[in-house]
Parts: structure tokens; sequence; C-alpha cells
DNA sequence: AATGAATGAGAGTTCATTCAT
DNA sequence: AATGAATGAACTCTCATTCAT
């Protein structure tokens, strides 16, 4: 563990705090998301979050923020990489077997993010921000309704896969997505 | 109001709290579900809530449960009227247009169970028994794929449709299920 | 476990409570002694105890004299045995390696009385009188002064034999006592 | 009493929480020792003494520990002050009649330890600690055996004289000591 | 005669936020 | 610029006691 007073001078701080934030999140939940423990998980004193951040709701923003740009990054480079339908069908069943089902973790940020926004004026815009890019990334390969219509699929297929204690194989996530796409 | 001093005998209050639990939850989220809140809408003192419960956690599973067993209802007595294949198709489009996304609540209640869920393990049966009765409802018409895929395509499409500043029309919902089922 | 409905007539029933007193007193101290603890001690319902004792003093003030009353009785038995000199110094002996040492339960009763009579006029009596009746036992053998004496040293080496980590043998005990009376 | 505005930094605070604490426990007892009190006896509001301690169980820790230590202190000036055995009993006489028996909270300070460390091993230790910090100054005049008996003879007379409604007299304990010592 | 339900006071503890340094 | 101390509100939970049945 470094020297605390070697960072008196830190100009990184701030994001580290949001790059906590995330990772706290993800393991207790909003609702175990305290100033407090932002602050252990960065290795920071407790008063560095109250000065880099106005409130809490600020830090939970920024951190939903990040998670979602990153999440959608995923989204764009599968698709993105795909050059005509079939290969963007295969760059769909890949996200969710791979990307989506494989990390847990980002569902349930996904769902704290929902939640949160169901409360929180601030958080409905990221949550809107990121739905409009990935039926965006959709688009690039599907038309508008498909796109839309896919995205919520996907939502519903890994919803259910992770929240589930048997969740589906690989075989019926390409099954689900072949016959709604072909 | 009844006067207080009026309820010392007053059968039947556990079940007023639970009721009491589950409009708490849907109107300020698990976060904002404590014994004083519960107590307030509920009318009682708050020594109250602890004497008829356990815990606060036992109250949540309480009340989800019981909200997990109205929405079920629900599901059973739309595909239960149906007695074809098409009916039941007209069945699955009403239930998401009508009981679904006409009342966000629910969506609420099923994320706000979602993320509870996800660190507490008396929710995870909760959540899993509902999602076995969608399930069962489904398959009295369709074969058991077709019922799981289904059931994600429903979360997705009222998800979505709730959370989006553009929800989906009917029409929309329509197509989607039909795209799926014919 | 009898089925409960049959205590319903239970003239027992107050002295069961006292003896589950005792018990949860000596498990869980006065601090941790409450009506709800007695009643599952005893294995009667919660109004029981109420019903039965104006006040949780009043329970613990007919526990501790009943305590008492044992532990005296304990020390008569052993001095009243002795039939000289000699044979009461060996009845110390015995009182202290034997039955006080060796149940530390009753130092840890003793300890918790002296406690609770700091704060509470209703338990002083008890414990004078628990003093008494020990004072005069040892007087059947020994003159006032030696008895008064000898009563504070036998409750200091108890005292600190049962708190220390390094408790006395038997031999050092008897050392001590011989010291005192030869 | 100081504006409590004035108090906003206040270095010793935590010192003075302790020696609040130590006040309490003599006047109400470890069972009436709470957070609102230690802060009402400091004169701080609630929060700070839960800033200040992990648990109250910590606050009683440091309390018992200062009040031991004191205790062991004046212990060690009578003895230290000491020059040849006869000097030393007049020391064991003095510090009894005048040090302990004068003080009564200070009995119940220990008697208060006593049973809190039957329920909480960190305050075993404190016990433990003040033990043998007496033995050790009893034995810079006395033979090991006769230091821990007279430890344990002097914890007997005080604790009789301080409970019985007829405390020993001066001359009582001098003669109980010699008796013991010559 | 006996009891489960009810209640209000108070417990320990957490925490967002403020502030003096 | 940065931080540890400070604070007040709110939290969950326990409990002696009261009371309707």
């Amino acid at each position: 563990m470094t020297d605390r007073r070697a960072r008196r001078h830190d100009p990184g701080r701030r994001d580290r705090l949001i790059d906590a934030a995330r990772r706290v999140i993800a393991e207790r939940g909003v609702a175990g998301t305290t100033h407090r423990e932002i602050a252990r998980a960065a290795d920071v004193p407790l008063g560095s979050t109250t000065y880099h951040f106005a409130s809490l709701d600020e830090v939970l923003a920024e951190a939903f923020g990040r998670h979602a740009a990153a999440a959608a990054d995923v989204f764009d480079e599968r698709l993105g990489a795909a050059t005509d339908r079939d290969s963007a069908i295969e760059a769909v069943i890949a996200l969710i077997r791979d990307d989506l089902i494989g990390s847990p973790n980002d569902l349930v940020m996904a769902v704290e993010l929902y939640v949160a926004a169901a409360r929180n004026p601030a958080l409905r815009a990221v949550t809107q921000a990121w739905m409009q890019r990935s039926r965006d990334a959709l688009e690039r390969h599907f038309d508008p309704t498909t796109a839309r219509e896919l995205d919520a699929l996907i939502e519903g297929l890994v919803l259910h896969s992770v929240l589930s204690t048997d969740p589906m194989t690989p075989e019926q996530i390409r099954h689900a997505v072949e016959r709604y796409l072909r």
C-alpha cells in the first residue's frame, strides 16, 4: 500500500473515486454505497469524497454514466465488427453469451441503475442515453423496428438467464435470437 | 382515519402491514422502505412493525411474496381464459399492454425485487417461484422452449417500454409478439 | 416438550419461573435477563412472567433470594458436619475447594448480586442476609472476629481463584486457610 | 458550561469521553452506561461517542483500563513508599483503610468489571493485568505465596466491608492483616 | 386465570454532510 | 487543496409493561 502522504497532489483522484464507486455499487448495491465505502475502496480519506463531489448522488450519476458508456462501447465494438446481416446475428449472439451473461456484474449494475433512476431524474438521462446507444448500434444492421424489439429481447434474455438458477445455455440463446431474426 | 386508541385490538394488523410495505416499496423503493415508513403507511405505531416481524427483511420477503403471487394470478387468469393458440397470443398481447405496461408500479416492484434478491437469498426464492409460475402459465399453450423465450421477451418489452421516454405503442407490442409466435 | 395447553392449570409455575430466572442470570447476567428470556427458559408464554410478578425487579429479588438460600444451605451443611476445630478447618477448605471454586456459576451469581444490589435496595437485604448466614455458620466453630475475617478471606480466595487465568491449586487454598486458622 | 458551538474543534474529546464513561459506570453501573448517558456526562452530542469509538464495548474497555491503571498506581505508590516489612504492613493497612474502603466507588468499579468481564473477553485482559500489577506491588515486600494470599485477603476485606451495613473498623482491618502477616 | 397483541421509550449504530484547520 | 473531526437525523431492533380478550 502506497504511503498516504504521497497522494497529497493527486490529479487522478476524482477518476479513481468514480471507479471505486462502480466497484462498490456492483459489490454492495446502491443501498450499500456510502461515502465511507467509496473512500475505503479508493484508499483515500473520507473527506476526499465530499471534497470532489457535491453529493453522493453526483458520485452515483458519474459512476453509472461511466459504466453505461463502457457497456455501450462493448455493444458498439461487437456490432461494428460485423459486415453483413449474418455476421451481425452472430455478433448479437456472442454479445449476449460472452459479454452480458458472462459478466453478471453488468446486469447487476443495469438493474441497480433502473431502480435508482426510478427515484433520481439525473439517472434517468443516463438510462436513456444507454438505451439509445444500444439501439443505434443495432440499427447499423437492422431496421429500427427490429432493432427496438431485438434490444428488448436481449435485455429479457440476459435478465432471465442471470436471475435464474437454471441459466439458458448458449444453444438456447442462439435459438431465441435466430428465431427472431431469420 | 380511525382513532388510534380504538386499535388496541386489531386482528389482521400483520396483513395490513404487509400491504403497507408493498405500497411503500412501490412508492419509495426498497431503500426507502423503513419500519417507520411502513408504520406510517399502515397508521400503526413503530413498535408494531417489529412486534409482528422478526426483521425488516422478513417484511420485505412477505411483501414481495404477496406481490409476486398477485402478479402471477393475473398471468394465470389471462392465459387460463385462452382456448387455443390464437387466443393465447391475444392473451399475451393484452397482458403486456393492459396489465404490465399499464401498471408501471408492477415493473418497479419487479426490478426492486431483482436488486434486493441480489443481496438477500430469501428473496431469490421469491423471484424463482414467480418466474416459474409465469412459465407454467405460458406452457399451457406453448412448448417449453417457446414459453421460456417468450417469457424473456415479455420481460424485455415491458422493461424497455416502461423505462423509455418513448414507450412502445400497442401496435409495436403486437408486432413484436406476433413476429415471435407466428 | 410437553403440550403447552396442558399447563393451563399450573400451580408450580411461579416457582419454575424463579428457577428459570436463576439460570438466565447465571448464563446471561442480570443485563441479559429479560421477561422474554425467562419465559423462554421456563417454556411458558411471555405474558406469564408479568402475570406472576409485578415487575422484573421482583423476579430478580426472588431469584437471588433463592440462590442465596441455597448457597447458605451448603455452607451450613459443611460446617454443621464438623465436630471440632480441626474438622471445621477441613470443612472450610473443602467448602472453598469443592463447592465454591468448583461451581463458578455461584461466583458469577454472587458478583451479579453485588452489582445489582448497588442500585437496588431490595437486593441489598438479600446480600446482607446471605452474609449473615455465612458468618453464623462459621461462628459455630470460631469466635466472631475470626469468623468475620475468615468469611472475607474465603470470598477473596474464591474471587481471585475463579477470575484468574491461573487459578489457585487445592494446596494453595489449604495453605492460605491454615495459615490463618492455626 | 461552555457554549456547545464553541466545541466544533475539540482536541482531547476522546479522552474526555473515556473519563465521562468512568463516571457513568461508577454512578449507574455498566447496565446504565449508554452512549447517550456518556455523551450527556461529557456534554457532547450523541454522534460524537460513536465517532470516537467503534462500539460501546470499546468505550467500556478503555474506561475500565484507565480505571485499573489509576487504581494500580495507588497500590504501587503505597507499597513503593515502604522500606521494610513493618512499613509494608502499615502500607497495606493504610491502603485498605484509606484508599480502598474510603472510596467505595472503586469497589463498585471493580465489581462492575468482574461482571462485565464474565461476558466480554476484552475486559478479561484488563482484569488480569490489574490483578497482576497488584501482586507485583506486593511482591516487592512479600514472597509470592504470601503476596497472592494477601491480595485475595485484601479483596475480601474490602468487599465485605463496603457491602456490609456494619463495615469493618480500622482496628478490625489492622487485626486481620497483622494476623496474617506476623 | 391466563395470554398474545400492542405500545412507547430507548438502545446501539450508520451516515451525509459541514466545518475548522 | 485537502482532511479528520464533528454533528444531527434516521436507522433497526429490544423490551418492560399494559391491556383486551
